[in-house]
DNA sequence: CCCAGTACTTGACACCTGCCTAATTTATCC
DNA sequence: GGATAAATTAGGCAGGTGTCAAGTACTGGG
């Protein structure tokens, strides 16, 4: 059967996927990445070509479901009449997808730092889209008692909380807020960014 | 007079800081700083020893004075009757002396997402003060209307909050929102957290 | 069964990295 | 001004990097 080559390219992105969100773009090394998985370091350059055309095809191959479920979700809310309860689902939702793919957290995290290609990349595929469906939302919903600010912003006030867990790890960790508290952290993060989006309350 | 070699010594330092911000620590080369600063590459590690030395001594440079300054201002704060306003001014100050120090500010951000011997430095020089004073303080104001919540983790969002701006630095110009609009990105931010935290109104 | 085509490996190239030792220039002090 | 110590440089080492070219092993289709 002709899925034992697709089975190796499966493990290679796996295994990348999760290298890059260790390491980082620059310090993670194919040769080393090759060494663990005990094949040869030309295999990647053979079915991917570059290390920067690897990191695509890992992040679409760990990300691509999951953005776009999430994606989905957010299309749906759009024009909902109960926008606080659908932001707050919305929000959990994109936690918890988060949650089951700390790597793409983490790299989005990474590149949303520094300009470059591979958040140009990351942005018109996956941010791009959601933040278009997202400020859409956040606009529509400036009527019913949201925070006078400009969608754009607030959007990127929910896309920052989303990813605070993440993007502070270590730091939390260091915190004594480990694994457990990981829960706790978010559930207030949600109620926090919601009521302070929302001060009116409704 | 002997200060030709402490001027250099602080150039180092200076460029160091911007280069380890810009680029990130493994990816930031010691031999093209040196070449951009026209002197040898070997003269660092005559002034500093490794890279890993360099890197704290840039931060220790950079941020030291800053650092102290906020820590002093929190500390005052601990136990003053007007919590919000006070929280209030505390962050804004150290949004603003992030701002003057943005190079600190991405490092800072960096190290904390992964675990390693330069966010334990960061942790103990810096962090671990902060967030000691900071959660104290919290953890007093929690009597007066403040959400109830852990005081370690409201102390985490404070500072995920106040470096959220640097954080996703790439992706808010992406965003349109350049650098005129970061002071409304901070400052309804500030807002934001308050509300969230405080919702009942001071 | 055999032959194309794909998967995979070997080996090497050019370059870059941090670091160390030794030499040389420069400043400091008596 | 000459000795002493510091600042600075030259050069190289061992190891790592991504990538390219050519070879071998394996697979599926006729």
């Amino acid at each position: 059967m002709g899925s034992t080559a697709e089975a190796t390219r499966v493990e290679i992105l796996d295994a990348a996927l999760e290298a890059f969100s260790e390491a980082g773009f620059e310090a993670m090394s194919v040769r080393e990445l090759t060494r663990r998985l005990g094949v040869s370091h030309n295999l990647v350059h053979h079915h991917f070509g570059s290390k920067e055309d690897l990191w695509r095809a890992a992040l679409d191959h760990g990300a691509g479901p999951t953005a776009n479920e999430l994606l989905e979700l957010l299309g749906q809310s759009v024009g909902s009449p109960d926008s606080k309860r659908i932001l707050r689902t919305g929000m959990e939702s994109g936690i918890e997808l988060l949650r089951r793919r700390p790597a793409v957290a983490r790299i989005v995290v990474d590149e949303s730092a520094r300009p470059g290609p591979r958040l140009d990349y990351l942005y018109e595929r996956y941010l791009g889209p959601m933040v278009e469906t997202l400020s859409r939302f956040l606009a529509n919903s400036q009527l019913e008692g949201f925070r006078d600010v400009e969608p754009r912003v607030a959007t990127l006030y929910v896309l920052s909380s989303v990813s605070a867990p993440f993007a502070h790890a270590a730091l939390a960790e260091k915190l004594g807020l480990g694994r457990r508290s990981h829960d706790v952290y978010t559930e207030g993060l949600v109620d926090l960014v919601l009521d302070g989006l929302m001060p009116s309350g409704k």
